[in-house]
DNA sequence: GCCAACGTTGGC
DNA sequence: GCCAACGTTGGC
């Protein structure tokens, strides 16, 4: 079971939209390496952080899982996977609290200048920001 | 809306 | 293969 991070703009596609279509199809994703974490990379059941990139606030808005494992899109050398709604956190854990939380250091998405789409997340990052998002 | 940080493209 | 120009991302 692996872990991931996948950002999203509230304005193109929310973690509500989501939570209302139970299933979507990641695609439009234009970077080689965010690419290769999709095909190479994610399993049917990994869990994923979906992260509201450009947002107010932005951070972690819930849980996805992978539906469907990578395939094609139309346009080559590109490809998507399925994404399912498995819930959503009360409050967003921003990406503030994400830097300033003990653990998270060598998260990705706290990084300066990172602006990966898809990235991967160790299990020990996943279930601090999982408690983080669920408290109230 | 601004702009810094990246990634990609294309001329040479 | 270098690198300037250009396009995009994403925090603020």
């Amino acid at each position: 079971m692996n872990y991931w991070l996948m950002k999203s703009e509230p304005s193109a596609y929310s973690i509500d939209d989501l939570k209302r279509d139970k299933v979507t199809h990641w695609n439009g994703v234009r970077n080689y390496q965010a690419r290769n974490y999709m095909r190479d990379g994610m399993k049917t059941g990994d869990k994923v952080l979906f992260y509201a990139s450009n947002a107010d606030p932005t951070g972690v808005s819930g849980i996805a899982e992978v539906a469907r494992e990578a395939y094609p899109e139309k346009e080559e050398p590109w490809v998507m996977v399925d994404i399912r709604f498995v819930e959503k956190f009360p409050e967003v854990v921003t990406l503030e609290t994400l830097k300033k939380t003990k653990g998270l250091e060598e998260m990705v998405v706290t990084k300066k200048g990172s602006r990966l789409s898809v990235q991967p997340v160790a299990k020990p990052e996943f279930d601090i920001v999982v408690k983080l998002g669920r408290k109230k």
